[in-house]
DNA sequence: GTTAGCACTCCTCTCGTTCGAGTGCTAACA
DNA sequence: TGTTAGCACTCGAACGAGAGGAGTGCTAAC
């Protein structure tokens, strides 16, 4: 079946319309509010086409049609108007941001809150992981007789700490001498690359004479080696009690349930990353692998630190998702922030999903 | 009207019903269940005594009866079973906890997800505020050439960071030089008196040379100053979707909502502050003060270091709420630690709210 | 190719009915 | 005097029938 310019736009009338009400769109709306010139019973052939096609459903007989993911899929890969983005509310809203914050985290997090509320929707934001983080700067305090802390400066000014257990009590002296060999070793190496040897190596050029500096050098490298905390930030979850898609509370539950298991995210993030490229990603309905994410939309953007793409800010809604307000907030963020994005191809570069959504 | 015995038995049999079912309870489940020796009759005209009183409400007039707050009060007070704690699981999950964290924020929020987990209810944990704090250590460390890293450690080891401009670039001899200054002047004080004429002091003390320096202390007692960040920290949310009191949407998502505005939680509990002691506090109802609080009860344990309260840690749950099984984690709770509660007075001191719930 | 007309489907709303749980009152009983 | 059986009454929940309406698919005419 061919695709006509009419056919096209019947699904973005359908759509449209959709996204307004909430509600089935029958053929007869069509007619009225969009294509005037056309009758009701031209459109429901091509309707009929249409959910042939697979672009969009019919909850039962006699009732209007509805998108598909298809339908969407097409909806934003086409007919969504890609209108150069000068949301001023976001613009301000951004600028207040910008001077206030110098350390990534909270930036992100101000962020995160700031598209929840614009969306109405949920943004999920996962803070970068301490092992793909470059050392800015690293620190040994002192805490009690049994304990030292050592705080972490990484990439983006994010400061972390962690308890270092101590076999003998030291003082800050030489906790001070330490940090100051450590930071001439390790600053400006990823994480990831402080491994074992790299240890044995400024163990040996330390020339480390007492045992107790060597358990010390230990602690250390296995707290930078299993320190593994990926956190993830969501904002707006209540905004799902509004919608009328998730007014059936079994619904909410499940999906709220979802967005408040970190772990979960951060898994489903990590395994979808491979396709990350620059710009938006949007993942439509059953193209999300996970099941309680069926009846959701993803908007994805990466955010880099340099040239290394270190996390992703999302916002999440129902599938009759406003798109269009989305992707402007996301491209106006990114506008707004280029040292956070790779904005290099053009603000129109929507990485496309392979259509894996099922076909039934 | 005289409280007798058996109107108290009646009354707590029409409790024991509800928790466990929801459903309001008549007089001849009463009968059948709690009290065989006497007739669903003889227990009606109790039980319209006990309305008289105020204790239990009927939904109308062909239901059966509820309790009301004055009754769950009534409950908590007099007749619910104190039992010396023993909970096997609170025991057993809280000695993980134990060795594993030294820092107090970890700590916390650690038992604020088992608490949730536990009980099926919504914790909300409000974090220590720097102002009441004691500063155990201080440290600057170089960011760039515009700022440094201010970090501090507190009391319960918590550590915190703050972003001090800098007028011109400082290396890290200055900066660990000024930390041990600073550290010397100020550690072992509370945040709070860390005040202007003290600043002032140590700049003459040091001699300030140059006025670099003097900017840079200026910065620093200004974040001491305004750095006010109590957190709150709120685990479980989406078990409230569970309860049958919140199957209507919309009461669901102004109860998550409010408990997902941190400041307002913040003030909610400074101002209900003055009442506490030790002990638990409960509150159940309209003793709430918030009006989206009314249909529900909140038991508060307030933890301290050393011997200041700094924070609490509260269950919420809707007016039907267990009781007796969430006082006995708290207190297995307070029991497991008691580096981190008040408990002189035994494990029964329950601080008693006057009765300040409304009457019709 | 477009459209009017029509039969058909199926959801939604409303209304009346029934059912049952529960109450309050009265009178009888111990 | 306290307890109880009996009974009329209330009121929500559940059910089903029926009306209404939105929407469809099909056919035939333009």
């Amino acid at each position: 079946m061919d695709m006509s310019e009419r056919k096209l736009q019947i699904l973005q009338a359908i759509i449209l319309n959709y996204l307004e009400t909430a509600e089935p769109v029958g053929s007869r709306t069509i007619s009225r509010r969009f294509l005037m010139d056309l009758s009701s019973a031209t459109i429901r052939n091509e309707m009929s086409d249409l959910e042939e096609m697979g672009l969009i459903e019919q909850p039962h007989t006699s009732a209007g049609r509805v998108p598909s993911s298809k339908g969407y899929r097409l909806y934003v890969d086409q007919l969504m108007k890609r209108d150069t983005v000068d949301d001023q509310q976001v613009g301000i809203l951004m600028n207040l941001l910008k001077d206030k914050t110098v350390q990534l985290d909270s930036l992100l997090r101000e962020i995160g809150d700031l598209l929840a509320t614009l969306t109405k929707y949920t943004t999920v934001v996962t803070m970068p992981q301490l092992k793909r983080s470059k050392l800015k700067h690293l620190q040994l305090m002192p805490l009690d007789e049994h304990s030292a802390i050592l705080v972490l400066v990484t990439d983006g000014n994010i400061v972390r700490n962690h308890v270092i257990p101590l076999q003998h009590p030291m003082d800050s002296r030489s906790l001070y001498r330490i940090s100051d060999v450590l930071n001439q070793e390790l600053s400006g190496l990823s994480v990831a690359q402080m491994d074992l040897p790299l240890i044995q190596k400024i163990k040996r050029e330390l020339n480390v004479d007492s045992e107790v500096m060597e358990s010390l050098l230990d602690a250390i490298s296995d707290t930078l080696q299993h320190a593994d905390d990926g956190d993830v930030f969501t904002s707006g979850t209540t905004n799902i009690l509004s919608f009328p898609e998730f007014s059936d509370i079994a619904r909410a539950r499940s999906l709220m349930e979802f967005l408040s298991q970190k772990d979960q995210i951060l898994h489903l993030i990590s395994t979808e990353e491979k396709t990350s490229g620059p710009g938006l990603k949007i993942r439509i309905g059953t193209e999300n692998q996970i099941e309680q994410l069926h009846d959701c939309s993803i908007v994805t953007a990466n955010y880099r630190y340099g040239d290394r793409t270190i996390g992703t800010i999302s916002v999440v809604g129902p599938m009759r998702m406003d798109y269009q307000k989305v992707v402007s907030a996301l491209e106006g963020l990114m506008q707004d922030f280029p040292d956070l994005f790779f904005t290099g191809s053009g603000h129109n570069a929507i990485t496309q999903e392979d259509t894996n959504g099922r076909e039934t």
